[in-house]
DNA sequence: TCTTAGCACTCAAGGTATGTGAGTGCTAGA
DNA sequence: TCTAGCACTCACATACCTTGAGTGCTAAGA
């Protein structure tokens, strides 16, 4: 009984990897192949088949007397060379399209509607970040008069982040005043980086007679500040939905399970190693259990995809669930959704939108 | 044996309560009573004085061998007069302000502080909504030009809530001449409800001669589109955080509970109607299990605090739990934080903060 | 009238024994 | 190379028993 794969096998392995990822409790047995999926050899030939391919380490056993499981690399196997890789019918991309069409003139509601129909439609937990630009640049600011001497500065980048933040001024000011104060600055930091802002202001105050008043300064400092740290968060924040769709998947029985997923999701400590491969690369990216780097990831499988305008602004979104998800799903609804979201910020950058 | 409250009475059912906070596994027995805290009667005493207050309704058996558990009404009794109205510690009080301290410029991160705090403090969920005014009221706008026809509005309201939301204009425009019609708007609607912006668009409308251009009529039907849309939702958005923390808890180790409180929490269903109560009343409400009007809240009690400036804006914060919370540190706790947010935003609008 | 010692009674929880059946591995023959 | 047949394994369910914590009640004492 060589070790190697033939035709047979892989449609073994394609069948047990099915069959346990709709029926993810109970363990494959030789004789349900046989009986559901009407196959022409007997149980003891796919027993055979099974024993196989547990030598290559595709299969495993919970114990002697129990039907075969996938590993890791089994649904490695399975990801690249046997899944059926279908888009999504046409009618639900239909209604995916319509309901970001519904919001397509809400920027921020985007990222919210992208999470939960990740979630709705893989059936497991999603996140997704922020579309950020490659590098910080300047859009606008306004100055706001709250009240005395406290000002609301609300700051907005070229990719759309908004910051908004107090601070005080040493004397009252008018709306008119700022609002001069604003446009100024909007002027001369038009699409600046970080840098070229950094610069005028160091410049400025090399001069003998500043032209940049105090205001000015002030609000500069506020700016650089305000944009440094962006640019150090690279991860930017990772929205996530979807808990519930996957505490409804069987594995979720034991609560120490959840608890290991909130602890994933909770400020995305375990996913945020993963989001700069996938920023880098295209298409969609499949991370299965023990392939994780991390310990705590070891029994659950991530799909990512970058979505957004190559050199300009680029996210994340995916979906995570337990190793044994419905991946030719999944896949397909993050491929989907990453290349309507593209689309979407193709539309509002007016550059060719990033479809893999 | 009549069925009265004496003080010998009430100290076994506060000494009950505050047993099974603290262990709430295991029902309390007569005989721990005793030993634990010394009581100078023996355990067949305490016994009868369980009986009595069973019969009051304050307590209950799970079994007949089982020892004693509190019951909603036990616990209201005990909120409402048995229990230590202890603020936390000034050591506590001094690091939470501090950590509000050093976001203090940030409002957008002022809730998700709150809402951190209140988790990690009451060891429970926490649930804060946004302050809002009492009325919608514009503040400003700016208009940005995205790319060709695309614009961004950016729209600010009195409370400081911010929009942003893209569209498109007919032919494309400079910034200058957007900037322009942002500062009409702005000299205009100084202030306003959305009624009077409805006003003055519907007689220019009337005018032979609209002193308002199409791209003002836009981007006024825009503003007033969206200032209705937050009036009409009142609650706003529900932030919540310390799940984790909640599922710490020893009563969630049914998978069932975290399903329930992930649904409870998500869109605030079934939190939404304690919310007007709580915005209409002083000081800190505690619902408990069976007093909430939705079933699936039975099991859970809320602590809920208004906070803000009366007749300025105002939001609700406070944390959700098991029935079997610990009352004092948590209403403490919600008071607290409520007492700092409030003065917070006294600082920002410069009127008096509503501490109760 | 209140308190308490004593005792029978109850019941959840944990342990053990046992049966059941699904499923495998192996062997020998087609 | 496939397959029928059979012994073997092991999780799971069921029933049964034991244990002990805790109560309720009664009757005697303060």
């Amino acid at each position: 009984m060589a070790a190697e794969i033939s035709e047979r096998r892989e449609l073994v392995l394609k069948l047990v990897i099915q069959e346990f990822i709709e029926n993810p409790l109970t363990p494959v047995a030789s004789e349900l192949l046989v009986r559901k999926y009407g196959m022409n050899v007997s149980s003891a030939t796919i027993r055979n088949e099974m024993a196989a391919l547990e030598d290559l380490g595709y299969l495993t056993h919970w114990h002697t007397s129990a039907g075969r499981v996938p590993t890791d690399a089994g649904y490695r196997y399975y990801v690249e060379n046997l899944m059926d890789r279908t888009p999504l019918s046409a009618t639900e991309q239909r209604t995916i399209r319509h309901q970001f069409y519904q919001v397509r003139s809400e920027l921020d509601q985007w990222i919210q509607l992208a999470g939960a129909v990740l979630a709705r439609t893989a059936q497991n937990a999603s996140v997704v970040t922020q579309p950020r630009a490659y590098q910080v640049r300047f859009k606008h600011l306004e100055l706001i008069a709250i009240h005395d001497t406290t000002v609301l500065l609300v700051l907005v980048l070229h990719d759309g982040t908004i910051r908004q933040q107090t601070f005080s001024v040493e004397s009252a000011r008018s709306q008119d005043d700022l609002s001069r104060v604003a446009s100024r600055i909007n002027e001369r930091c038009h699409d600046a980086v970080v840098g070229k802002i950094e610069d005028l202001l160091h410049q400025d105050r090399a001069l003998p007679l500043p032209t940049l008043d105090d205001l000015e300064q002030q609000v500069l400092d506020l700016v650089v500040k305000a944009m440094r740290q962006l640019e150090e968060q690279v991860n930017s924040q990772i929205h996530s939905d979807g808990l519930i769709e996957m505490l409804n998947q069987p594995e979720f029985a034991q609560v120490e399970r959840v608890r290991q997923v909130l602890e994933m999701l909770q400020g995305g400590k375990g996913l945020s190693p993963l989001i700069p491969r996938a920023l880098a690369s295209n298409g969609v990216q499949v991370v299965i259990g023990g392939e994780h780097s991390r310990d705590e990831m070891r029994e659950y499988s991530v799909v990512l995809s970058r979505y957004g305008i190559t050199g300009e602004v680029v996210g994340v979104l995916g979906v995570i669930g337990p190793t044994r998800m419905a991946y030719p799903r999944t896949i397909s609804t993050v491929r989907y959704i990453s290349t309507v979201m593209s689309d979407l910020l193709g539309d509002l950058y007016g550059g060719e939108s990033n479809r893999s």
